[in-house]
DNA sequence: CAGGATCCCGCGGGATACTG
DNA sequence: CAGTATCCCGCGGGATCCTG
């Protein structure tokens, strides 16, 4: 395989994008509102310069992200995301 | 970091357990019927014989699938997902 | 503060072959 | 069919140091 296609299924790009250990959380921390970056650090304890880095970079290409001056905060497509997080706390309080 | 730990945010646990490439696609398979391993591997387009065995395990310790004479199906736990998987497709679907 | 550059390890995951 | 066993590669991601 190792195609990344057309991916018919809507769900595999989706899952695709959030498929790793950070970027539901700092959807989750930018939900909140606009950070800068060490703010994000802090906050996501654990995280390494690198990863925040990088995942920040993927998630502006992706516009789920915008950065003015520093901060970073969700764009529109961004803030669609929550409905996606409130599910996923859902389900993590539920269970 | 590395701790895994009491992980105070709730959301933090559901990424760790959502958190790779298949484990929602099967789910989302799972959703539609219950199916036996070659049948998820069908549906599956690329997934490997050792991924698939390997997520189902995993999803088995956590309760969210069981297996019934070869027959895998979603527990009650697992179907709360279909909130999340429904989130997921909503925002792929709009994005 | 805001990252970029390096180094490096371990895990995710594919390919293939084999067994009950 | 339903997996298990091996082999192996690449990426995710941590640690550390460096710069504007």
């Amino acid at each position: 395989m190792n195609e990344k296609p057309h991916l018919s299924c809507p769900l595999a790009k989706v899952a695709l994008l959030l498929s790793d250990t950070w970027t539901m959380r700092i959807i989750h921390t930018l939900l909140h509102e606009s950070q800068r970056f060490c703010e994000l650090e802090r906050s996501l304890v654990g995280i390494s310069t690198r990863t925040l880095t990088l995942k920040l970079q993927k998630l502006i290409e992706e516009e789920v992200v915008v950065k003015n001056d520093s901060v970073y905060e969700l764009t529109s497509k961004g803030k669609k995301l929550k409905g996606v997080l409130s599910a996923m706390e859902k389900f993590g309080a539920s269970a």
